[in-house]
DNA sequence: GCATCATACCTCTCTTCTAG
DNA sequence: CTAGAAGAGAGGTATGATGC
């Protein structure tokens, strides 16, 4: 067995970084959290100081200087083995495997597909392969030349154009038997391949007990991505109901909820509507027993597998964000979460038991649940009850020959029941979703939506906290672009001036954000919010030791990777955008605004610069700076 | 002739697997 | 539990087939 090669300090470091690590594959910074988990560690615990130890870099002579840079690599490569081993280790991978599942199956098709052409086939021939070597041998040979001349630049062989060339007017000399082989080898090649592709379609679409039930596990997740998407791309708000039997519990019919948009209340549309279990819950469930009417008396059932968390740390405690909430076909309350409301009673399994159709429903204790944690704009919910026992039992008698045929709906289902509890009072002439709406109007019509953020991701440099908002209560608004708080003298005194042109600096902590780059999206946003003033100031004074009331200044410019031996191992970019994200000027033309740079940094006169989120963990002095517009 | 679609191949990165 | 190997997939480039 392997040793543990971290110290209980390092483990506890990386432990810590699991959150921003899932976060980072969301959002497809992994680059940028690589680097940033490599510069904290190795600033923590100094690669020299393990391998050379009392000696100085300046001390090391070549050699050691390259093996410590071996070193250094090897290390980095543990601390990227070290988390997705975590990760995998928490099953948290089960989502993942299943969207792609999901993926293939419903992108895979052979319509269209093409094989290889007689060309192509004569390519892999070992005639062509002779004739290839023999072409490129002859350095004088214009086909060679060609196959040179038209290549990119690659590590490797020619260009693939060139060498179909080459085969294309090599076959054309062969015999017409040998054509028309080539020819032949090129459809069996192509039937061959139409037979796989299909056979494999096949197979995902036919899938074994056990792949069934990584399926089902798998479903918290990619739900939570596919209403995430919808969100994203209508503005819309959805809730999906499945079930069916669950192998897992002998075939039983099981059915989960998952719920995206959460009311001001912190609530979704499960936890927003009144008798939900019996409203909906219940009839499908009824449905789906009609579908499957040999399913048995289910036991207390497996929950649905937990989805890649992160720690409670990284949780944005009221921010109102998409909820993603997944609940067993019992699970009639809601799940607790870091803005949720507790749960009171947790039925766990649905059981039907025909011909009668008694719904025995088990009811359980609440459940432990782990707190909603945000990754990226979507809310995973661990929703593992860690305690499922069960405990007293609910019977529910529901029979579906009470209700007359003229009574069911097209679908051949019962009618929602009415909620006992909202018979009376104006309010209750609404229907759930009409109260819900307006539970929502009366709060000034401000929507839990988070704003869009992963469209930006990819545009500007967005951290984990960037979807950080302000208040879990009131309406949204956009974050206040600027230092969250006025800080002062922080440099040494100094009275130099060093000027620089087209300056901005990335705020730790208070990054570009949806809320502020975005407007509101029709039919799902947050409340407006005063339009942001654009920074378009082009010169900027650094002054050590001035102190004045802060400014906001936000900034995210095009990315230039500055060469990874600086002493700050850091990104710098170059060059101000003019349609920077700023704030409104007040008293221009001198305006004077905080902001925070690395310690040891040393401006250079007339130096164009900003600090990415690579640097936002560097230990960091606070400067302002007036800004000429 | 042109636009569109689908594919092959190469390279690189990310992720998973597995022997020890 | 580690660490190297292997697989998976994305991005880029180039080509052929097809339809207009």
């Amino acid at each position: 067995m392997g040793a543990k090669w971290t110290s209980k300090e390092q483990h506890e470091f990386l432990s810590l970084k699991k959150s921003d690590f899932m976060k980072a594959q969301l959002q497809l910074t992994l680059k940028m959290f690589w680097s940033t988990v490599s510069y904290e560690f190795f600033e923590k615990w100094p690669e020299i100081n393990e391998r050379f130890p009392g000696v100085t870099h300046e001390c090391l002579t070549a050699n050691q200087q390259q093996a410590l840079g071996k070193f250094v690599e090897a290390r980095k490569g543990q601390i990227r083995s070290w988390f997705y081993h975590t990760q995998r280790e928490e099953s948290k991978a089960r989502a993942t495997d299943f969207s792609k599942c999901i993926t293939k199956i419903m992108g895979s098709t052979t319509k269209g597909t093409r094989g290889p052409s007689a060309v192509e086939m004569f390519m892999q021939t070992e005639e062509f392969v002779k004739v290839r070597e023999a072409s490129e041998e002859a350095s004088e040979s214009s086909i060679s030349s060609e196959i040179a001349s038209t290549s990119k630049p690659k590590k490797t062989g020619p260009g693939i154009a060139a060498m179909k060339k080459l085969a294309k007017a090599e076959l054309s000399s062969q015999s017409d038997k040998f054509k028309l082989d080539m020819i032949n080898h090129a459809k069996e090649e192509c039937k061959r391949r139409a037979d796989v592709a299909q056979a494999e379609l096949e197979a995902l679409r036919n899938p074994d007990i056990a792949q069934r039930v990584k399926a089902i596990e798998g479903l918290g997740g990619m739900f939570g991505q596919l209403l995430e998407t919808v969100f994203e791309a209508t503005g819309w708000h959805a809730s999906v109901y499945v079930g069916g039997p669950d192998p897992r519990v002998k075939g039983d019919i099981r059915v989960y909820s998952f719920h995206h948009g959460q009311a001001l209340t912190g609530s979704t549309f499960r936890e927003s509507l009144p008798n939900h279990h019996e409203r909906v819950v219940k009839p499908f469930t009824m449905f789906l027993q009609a579908l499957f009417p040999g399913s048995n008396a289910s036991q207390e059932g497996t929950p649905l597998p937990s989805l890649p968390t992160a720690s409670s740390a990284t949780t944005t405690p009221g921010t109102p964000l998409p909820s993603l909430s997944t609940t067993s076909s019992a699970t009639t309350t809601p799940a607790p979460t870091a803005v949720d409301t507790p749960a009171t009673t947790a039925p766990s399994t649905l059981t039907i038991t025909p011909p009668s159709m008694t719904v025995p429903l088990p009811t359980i204790p609440s459940p432990t649940y782990a707190p909603y944690t945000q990754v990226g704009s979507t809310l995973l919910p661990d929703l593992l009850p860690q305690t499922p026992s069960a405990s007293a039992k609910t019977q529910y008698q529901v029979d579906v020959n009470a209700f007359p045929e003229s009574e069911l709906n097209e679908f051949g289902l019962p009618p929602l029941p009415a909620d006992p509890e909202t018979t009376e009072g104006d309010d209750n002439l609404l229907s759930p979703i009409s109260a819900w709406n307006c539970e929502l109007a009366l709060h000034q019509g401000a929507y839990t939506s988070p704003p869009r953020l992963r469209h930006t991701l990819f545009n500007t440099s967005i951290t984990a906290n960037s979807d950080v908002l302000p208040s879990p209560v009131v309406p949204l608004q956009a974050p206040v672009l600027g230092l969250p708080q006025q800080t002062t003298a922080a440099l040494p005194p100094s009275n130099d001036t060093i000027p620089i042109v087209s300056s901005s600096i990335t705020m730790p902590h208070q990054r570009l954000t949806a809320a502020n780059n975005v407007a509101p999206q029709p039919g799902s946003a947050f409340q407006s919010v005063p339009a942001p003033v654009f920074n378009t100031c082009t010169t900027a004074v650094v002054s050590a030791n001035t102190v004045t009331e802060s400014s906001a200044v936000n900034s995210v410019l095009g990315t230039l990777d500055a060469d990874s031996g600086g002493p700050l191992n850091k990104r710098m970019r170059l060059d101000l955008n003019e349609n920077d994200m700023g704030t409104t000027v007040n008293n221009p033309p001198h305006s004077l605004h905080t902001c925070s740079i690395p310690t040891s940094h040393h401006f250079q006169p007339n130096q164009c610069l900003s600090f990415s989120e690579e640097a936002e963990r560097i230990p960091r002095e606070t400067v302002t700076w007036a800004c000429t517009c």
